[in-house]
DNA sequence: TTGAAAGCGCTACCAT
DNA sequence: ATGGTAGCGCTTTCAA
């Protein structure tokens, strides 16, 4: 049998309420028992149970906020999937989940989620937000308050974040170039869509893939580079225009969202079969080009996974006190036609 | 708050005492009684809470037997981390694990370690054997006496086992033959090195690749299928002798272990880079197959989740009652160098 | 500053 | 057949 708090009071001769008060330094234990009783937990390797912590925990119900964002496609279902699967597993030990979803990517609106969230009483917030300035001097004051902030997706700078849960941009990036790599295309002739410039994730995976492709020598070049604002309305206008320009593309590269109007572009001006399209994210538009046979693979990021870990670990940190990695990182998935 | 025992109890008008007793056939409470307590919890949608559940549990800890091959290869070391991570996880609630490594693949040793197990009072069992029907009866006998059994792996035909474990063999070979396709080999011209003609998953793999090839109208011929009984010396030898009489083959196929060997063959026939050779399952030396080149892509089968999955499954079974599914797929995975 | 005790949900044992 | 109760590990409140 494990130890128990009951063993390391009976061992440091006090009551389990002081062991309890000392090792979460709640104060009113004089600071010598405290010493002692810590060190006697450290000698006995003493694990708090986490069925006990949980009923325990049932008497103050903790809720968790979640700010995500609302897209078109269907990214952040699977993170709320992920996150209300977590919340199923927690919720025995108490936890409930509060979500607020923003439509755009205005800052505004995204520092007034955090502060509704915050304001409902949540005891930490998972976001999916965007790296600005103003969003994380928020991030730091609410920590300050004591409302850990959990960076989900998209990860922020340094700013007392309590961790990022994602994945890695820039593996992403190289393993698309792997995949071009396998295909054989034997002089490929890039053209790169992206989402914007400012997105920090959608440069990291044009980094890595570049990068992996000069590391392998590859005898390629870039013949341009178009912004999409991530909507295939545009994607399509762009690439359409791009291709009738630059006929010799034989390969393309979406590194944010908007695949969907590439395919279409590349489909009416008859490459499909002949240039391939490497995308990001198994979502219903960049499965179906898959299917269709446009898109040769994808590289996904498990969002069901994000919204998963997220939750678990901040709770993990609210309830036990458990202090999460600086980032977790999701594993990066190849899909093919055949494993969809 | 959710439903508890004492919401119940107070329902029904009885103790909660009579309503555990109902809930869980414990007999000693009459017929009457019994089903109307029974109705009222599913109406009232009574889900136990798994905090309460594992604290009670503490009492009596139970362990979960385990019977594992011990290959030359480290595939099922993962399986075996996987299971002790989910043991960790569940140490709280009193579980324990008890290993029985058995070094081959014969039936003898495997009932004598299925036995064993049992002498030992485990309370169920995760097994990765063969499906032979010495081992099917055994499994049933077991299950009679109220120790469910877990097939990990390897699945076995209709025996009362309480769940299989482990990855879908077929849709593992489909997915080899897509990432084939993929390499755009222009005529592939196969040499298939497979374990053992009567390894039920290395068919099933086999069967996968070549129907999913067939539906491509890929224009493929199989020149030759080895066998090579999973080891490498084997594989190099059997390999070679075929490379030699067969020099037209411009592609192979690893079905089961033995890539390593098949690899060298290869490479004497100085064939690296013009033959590629599609192999399973991420252990040491496919992982340098990879990374040399000879080998594009891997298919796996996370070793970690089935000995994960498989401990939790069977302890929710025997601890809270849960009705498994009979089928756990793991999720094939698809790596190439780039996320290795 | 410290101890004692109640209570979270559930099971098991002992009375009735 | 049924009720009452102790106890699993932990937190929290009240009393000293």
């Amino acid at each position: 049998m494990a130890v128990t708090i009951k063993d390391i009071a009976a061992a440091a001769g006090v009551s389990r309420g002081t062991v309890d008060r000392a090792l979460h330094g709640r104060g009113g234990v004089s600071a010598e028992a405290a010493s002692r009783i810590r060190r006697l937990a450290e000698e006995m390797q003493y694990q708090p149970n986490r069925a006990g912590l949980g009923l325990a925990a049932l008497k103050k119900p903790l809720r968790i906020g979640l700010l995500l964002p609302r897209l078109g496609n269907l990214f952040f279902e699977e993170v709320v999937r992920g996150a209300e699967a977590a919340q199923q597993s927690l919720a025995d030990f108490g936890l409930g989940l509060l979500f607020r979803r923003v439509q755009s990517y205005d800052p505004q609106s995204h520092l007034q989620a955090l502060d509704w969230l915050a304001g409902q009483g949540v005891g930490g917030i998972c976001a999916a937000t965007v790296d600005l300035p103003e969003i994380r001097e928020r991030v730091a004051c609410l920590t300050r308050q004591g409302v850990p902030v959990v960076a989900v997706n998209t990860e922020l700078s340094p700013c007392g974040c309590l961790s990022y849960v994602g994945c890695d941009y820039r593996q992403t990036g190289r393993i698309a170039a792997g995949l071009l790599l396998l295909l054989a295309v034997p002089e490929p002739r890039l053209l790169i869509v992206t989402g914007s410039r400012h997105a920090k994730g959608h440069n990291e995976r044009i980094q890595g893939f570049l990068d992996r492709l000069a590391q392998a020598r590859a005898p390629c070049q870039v013949l341009d580079q178009l912004e999409c604002q991530d909507d295939d309305r545009e994607a399509y206008r762009v690439t359409r225009e791009a291709l009738a320009r630059l006929p010799q593309v034989n390969c393309l590269y979406v590194a944010g969202a908007g695949a969907a109007g590439v395919g279409a572009a590349v489909r009416e001006a008859g490459l499909a079969g002949r240039a391939p399209i490497l995308a990001f994210d198994d979502v219903p538009t960049t499965r179906g080009l898959v299917q269709e046979g446009l898109v040769p693979a994808i590289v996904c990021q498990q969002p069901f996974q994000q919204g998963y870990q997220a939750v678990k670990l901040l709770f993990r940190c609210l309830a036990n006190g458990e202090r999460p990695p600086a980032r977790f990182l999701t594993d990066p998935v190849i899909k093919i036609a055949e494993n969809l």
